[in-house]
RNA sequence: GUCCCCGUAGCUCAGCCGGAUAGAGCAUCAGAUUCCUAAUCUGAGGGCCGCAGGUUCGAAUCCUGCCGGGGACGCCA
């Protein structure tokens, strides 16, 4: 089923063609004024020249053409040639019918799904997630919820961060500390120990402190990568004790992102790429796409063209250790051989850009086969209310954990002074109270253009009025509990009759932009177009509720109607807040 | 220094492959509930779209320069 702008588009096209004027100028989109129509085409302005035609004589040509239009009730030219189209109310009921009637609402599935691949630049290992992650993680995962459901075949990993300089840093610390575990005894015949030397508090303690004390010593650094050498050419002792590390952090990472309800199929690192460095570094200084630089081995991806010097990827340090270039191409590689991907999106911070560009020309200049093309989809840096990195009133970085509590705590606040759920159960009142405070921080974070740096207000954030998560949700289950009360009155939705009322109009102009909305967020990969949309829905289904009393309706044929009408608004609210990764209670 | 991102209402942000009167939320002020959930709805005020040039019939949008914020720039990730 077409969408209305491109079913529009498609008669107002070929009345320019008829005019004698390049289709492509006949493209129809939403009114800038609603007061003068419904749809608009600028297309005669920019034909006037083409045309040698004042642009209003243009309009009027294919205006005279559009005129027998059945569907159309009105096509007005003003200002300079603007043509403004007012669909028939009969027109606007069939179009919302048909797509009341469709399980997709009208959002067709791609005619040649493609394998998409999503990594989400993972958390490193030893370090807690923080607010930091959020991005990537609630970006990623509606990006994924969206090409999943445009019909690609996605696949999601979280790429974590388990083999680099860090790991190192963490091995050499143990070292220091503890010289008498078995791990740092070369001459040690196994087995190591089943139980890890550290927790997880330990760990995430561990690594600033060395990190510091490394940034401080250079003798600390030099251990450090003679450590990390050391991990990556498989000392077993060192490979024994970073497994211990990785299954500690894995275990708190999983119920993190369970927690946020962000989902991977693939739970995947660096390390697990390893086996597949050593070929294909050989290969690559085989076939003189890498060469020897100042100890280290190059790639180099400079081209003509560039505004900025784009220095060579280091395939492998002077000290052979490798970096995350690297196991970014061998990883490249592994998805090339196991699911050839036609497309991978890279869900990682915009400073790693750069890093991103150095990887993907590498990758074209024969690093890899297969045909795969690769996009880095950066985001924007989370600053605090003075525009600087976000740190907590302590000045550390805020745990996620500690985040999702709070929001949590607000939200329970919250509900007991909107009077809201007070005779729930209390097991109901606190899933409620979670649901709208994962909704309330996912949405903040989600209506923001990737690209900018936004500001992380935590008091804005915990803020459940005007343009926010819960207010999703709280219109859809203003219309559940609406169709609830009307199904136990045994009233049913029915035909959608052409509307009589503005708001009813309004709504299902609205409805009918959903496709539109869909396929430009996947074009774009931006949720925030999602999260337009959604709250443009919502709030126009409050203004119809609060104008168009439905259980209280004389007409029962006009009452279906309007259930049908809430009804299909729930289905796109329900399909737009899964697409977001926001959950919905069934009440609240 | 070079390059990238950002600069729009008091605050937080949309709008940017040119188009009519630049939108939303918050905050402020004024209203709405004998009836479907007021976490709602209605209305008002609030703007040299960072600055200056240029292209164009037309610029928040494209180009150039400058200013301000953030970031990246070879052996961290």
């Amino acid at each position: 089923m077409p969408c209305l702008s491109a079913l529009l588009s498609d008669t107002v096209q070929a009345a320019f063609t008829a005019a004698g004027l390049p289709a492509e100028l006949g493209q129809v989109k939403l009114s800038d004024r609603p007061d003068l129509g419904q749809y608009q085409t600028n297309g005669a302005l920019a034909a006037a020249k083409l045309a040698r035609k004042p642009p209003r004589a243009v309009a009027e040509g294919v205006a005279e053409i559009l005129d027998g239009d059945p569907r159309l009730a009105g096509v007005s030219i003003a200002g300079p040639g603007f043509i403004n189209l007012t669909l028939t109310d009969a027109f606007l009921a069939a179009h919302v019918a048909d797509l009341a009637a469709d399980d997709r609402l009208g959002v067709e599935a791609v005619r040649d799904p493609q394998t998409v691949i999503l990594d989400f630049g993972g958390p490193n290992v030893a370090k807690p997630m923080h607010v930091g992650h959020l991005r990537a993680s609630i970006i990623g995962d509606s990006l994924q919820r969206l090409f999943r459901h445009l019909g690609h075949r996605v696949i999601s990993d979280v790429h974590l961060g388990d083999w680099g300089y860090p790991m190192g840093l963490l091995i050499a610390e143990m070292a220091r500390r503890r010289p008498d575990l078995p791990y740092f005894d070369a001459g040690f015949q196994g087995p190591y120990p089943a139980d890890s030397p550290v927790g997880l508090e330990d760990l995430e303690a561990l690594y600033p402190e060395a990190a510091a004390a490394a940034q401080a010593e250079p003798e600390r650094r030099r251990q450090a990568s003679a450590a990390t050498a050391a991990l990556q050419s498989g000392r077993p002792g060192y490979r024994a004790l970073w497994q211990h590390f990785l299954d500690i952090s894995v275990a708190a990472m999983k119920r993190d992102f369970d927690a946020l309800g962000v989902h991977f199929d693939l739970f995947k690192g660096e390390a697990d790429v390893d086996p597949l460095i050593a070929p294909m570094v050989e290969r690559l200084a085989d076939h003189a796409i890498a060469e020897r630089d100042e100890g280290a081995l190059v790639i180099r991806v400079a081209e003509d063209g560039d505004k900025a010097e784009v220095p060579p990827l280091i395939l492998e340090k002077a000290d052979g250790g490798v970096m995350y270039a690297t196991t970014d191409l061998a990883t490249i590689v592994d998805r090339v051989t196991a699911f050839d991907p036609d497309l991978v999106l890279y869900v990682v911070d915009q400073r790693q850009h750069l890093h991103f560009e150095q990887v993907f020309r590498a990758a074209r200049r024969g690093a890899i086969s297969g045909h795969a093309r690769l996009e880095h989809i950066g985001f924007g840096t989370m600053n605090g209310t003075d525009g600087k990195p976000f740190k907590t009133r302590a000045g550390g970085v805020m745990k996620l954990q500690d985040l999702l509590s709070m929001a949590t705590e607000e939200a329970e606040a919250r509900l007991g002074e909107a009077g809201l759920a007070a005779d729930y159960p209390a097991e109901e009142r606190a899933e409620i109270a979670r649901l709208v405070g994962i909704a309330a921080v996912k949405f903040a974070d989600l209506q923001n253009w990737r690209m900018s740096n936004y500001i992380f207000d935590l008091d804005r954030f915990m803020r459940f009025e005007g343009r926010t998560g819960p207010y999703l949700q709280y219109a859809a289950v203003r219309i559940r509990s609406l169709l609830r009360k009307a199904a136990a009155q045994d009233l049913r939705p029915g035909a959608i009759l052409p509307p009589e009322a503005p708001v009813e109009r309004d709504l299902m102009l609205t409805l009918a932009r959903l496709p539109d909305a869909v396929a430009v967020a996947a074009a774009k990969r931006a949720p925030h177009e999602l999260c337009d949309y959604a709250y443009d829905l919502a709030q126009g289904f409050s203004r119809f509720y609060a104008a168009c009393h439905v259980l209280s309706a004389d007409d029962a044929d006009r009452q279906a109607s309007w259930l049908m009408l809430a009804h299909t608004t729930e289905r796109a609210l329900d399909r737009l807040l899964d697409l977001l990764g926001i959950a919905v209670p069934e009440r609240m």
